[in-house]
DNA sequence: GATCAACTTTGATAATTGTCAATGCAGACA
DNA sequence: TGTCTGCATTGACAATTATCAAAGTTGATC
C-alpha cells in the first residue's frame, strides 16, 4: 500500500464526490491523514466487523463489497465504480457491514469518519450528498433483490452485462476486471454456470470478451434474454 | 377507505415515529390532509411508478412492497411494520418505486410529501430520523440480497420465520397474514415449494401454524437450517 | 523458455427448484 | 345448508442449477 501527500484542492475527484460545492478551506478541515493510497489487486481495505474508522473514496479502479457466510459461501453485496463513496455505514454504526476488496489496481482516498461526521453536521450541502448516495444505494439494492429472486441466471446475468457497459458507453469495449467467480458471488450462481452462460452468449454473438474488457455488439438483442422468461425469444 | 379527524399530538405511534421529539407546533406544521386511514386486506395504496404524493406511517396491520416484472413474477422488495414508514423514496424521486399494498386490514396516517421535505429540511431531528430509516432499510436490503443471493430455499424460509418472529417475542404465537404467494415472492420460490418446506418444518415439529399465527417453540433448531448447506445437520 | 498458480471451460451427474394438474380445505355468502 | 372462491397441499415430472472432476488457458515469475 503505497500513498503521496494530499493535495485535494486539486483533485480531479473533487467535483464529483461528496465534496463538490465546498470551499477550499472546508476541504483543508477535513483531516484526511492519508491521500491517494494505492492497492493492488487482491488487498482487502477493510473486513466485515472490523472497528469502522475510515470511509473510502474511490478514484480509480474497482471494489467489491463483500459478505461470507457460515456455510461457505460469499456474496458480493455492491460492486463500486470510479467516484464511489464507501465504508461510511460506519458513520452509524462502529463496525463495517462487508468486506472491501480491490478487484484490479486500485487509488483511494481515506478519510477519518469522525471527520466526516463533524463536517456532515456543519454542511448541508455534505449532508445531502451523503444523504443522496445512501438513497442512490438503496435503490440499487432493491432492484438487485428484484433480480436475485425473480430472475433466471441467464437473464441476470444478461442484465448485469448490459448496466455494466451503458456505464462505459462512449468506448467500443468496457473493462471487465471481474472473474467468473466474482460473477457468480454477485449473481448469487456458480461459477461454472456463469462460465457456461458467458461461453453461450458468445457462440450467439451477443457478447466479445478480450484481454479484461467486454464489448456488447448489440444491447437490445442481449436485453431479450432479460427480460423474457423462455430461451425460444 | 374510511377516515377519521386527525389528532396526532394524541397519537399513540407518535414517539416511535419519524416526529418523536417534535414540538405540538411542529406537528401541527404537517399539514397531513387525511389521518387515521382504514384500508381492508388486498388494497393497493399506490401503485408502482405512479406519482409520488403522500408518505405513510403505518399504526397497525401490514403493508408489502412489490416490484412487478415484464416476466410476470413479482417480487416483494420489502414487509412493512407497525410503526414503519413508507412512500418516502419520492422524497428524492416524483415517482414510487414499488406498489405498496395491504395484507391485512390496516390503519396508516397519510402525510404530504411537500410538507414532509419543507419540515425535515427546518428540523434537523426530524431530517436525522428519515436519514436512519433509509440507512436502516439500507441495511436490511443488503442482508436480503445475501439470503436471496447465498442460501438455499429452506434456510431463507428458516432465517425468515425466525426473524418475523422475533419481532413478536413477548407472545407466544406471532400472527402471520402471509399466504405461501407472499412467502413466494419475498423470497424468491414458488409456492408450491414454500408450502412443501413448510409442511416439512411443521412434520418435524420445528414450526406451529394455527389460525393465522404461527409459534417457533425452539427458535435454534430451526436457525440450524438457516446457516448449514445440508440437511443432514 | 519452463514452471506454477489461478482462472476458465467442459462433461457427467446429482440436487434443487419450478411447473402443471389434481385434490382438499376453509371462509364468505346467498 | 350448499356453493363458490381462493388458498394450501401433494404428486409427477421437467427445467434449472450445483457439484465434482478433469483438462485447457493464461499470465507471472524465475
Amino acid at each position: 500500500m503505497s500513498t503521496k501527500q494530499p493535495d485535494c484542492l486539486q483533485c480531479a475527484m473533487r467535483e464529483h464526490s461528496i465534496f463538490a460545492g465546498l470551499s477550499s478551506e472546508d476541504i483543508c478541515q477535513l483531516g484526511m491523514d492519508v491521500h491517494d493510497i494505492h492497492v493492488t489487486a487482491g488487498t482487502t481495505i477493510y473486513h466485515e466487523s472490523d472497528p469502522a474508522q475510515y470511509a473510502y473514496t474511490l478514484r480509480q479502479g474497482g471494489i467489491k463489497l463483500v459478505k461470507s457466510l457460515a456455510n461457505g459461501h460469499a456474496q458480493i453485496v455492491r460492486l463500486l465504480h470510479r467516484g464511489d463513496l464507501f465504508g461510511f455505514e460506519g458513520l452509524r454504526s462502529d463496525q463495517h457491514r462487508h468486506s472491501a476488496i480491490a478487484l484490479t489496481g486500485t487509488d483511494l482516498c481515506r478519510l477519518e469518519l469522525r471527520a466526516l461526521d463533524a463536517l456532515s453536521q456543519r454542511l448541508p450541502a455534505m449532508r445531502e450528498a451523503i444523504f443522496a448516495r445512501w438513497q442512490q444505494a438503496l435503490q440499487e439494492a432493491e432492484d438487485r433483490i428484484v433480480e436475485l429472486g425473480a430472475k433466471k441466471a441467464d437473464a441476470r446475468l444478461a442484465t448485469f452485462l448490459c448496466q455494466w457497459c451503458i456505464a462505459y458507453r462512449q468506448q467500443r469495449a468496457a473493462p471487465f476486471p471481474l472473474t467468473r467467480r466474482d460473477l457468480g458471488e454477485f449473481l448469487g450462481l456458480s461459477t461454472e454456470h456463469v462460465s457456461r452462460i458467458m461461453a453461450d452468449f458468445k457462440r450467439q454473438g451477443l457478447l466479445h470478451e478480450h484481454k479484461g474488457q467486454i464489448e456488447i455488439p448489440e444491447p437490445q438483442k442481449l436485453l431479450r434474454h432479460a427480460c423474457s422468461d423462455d430461451t425460444s425469444a
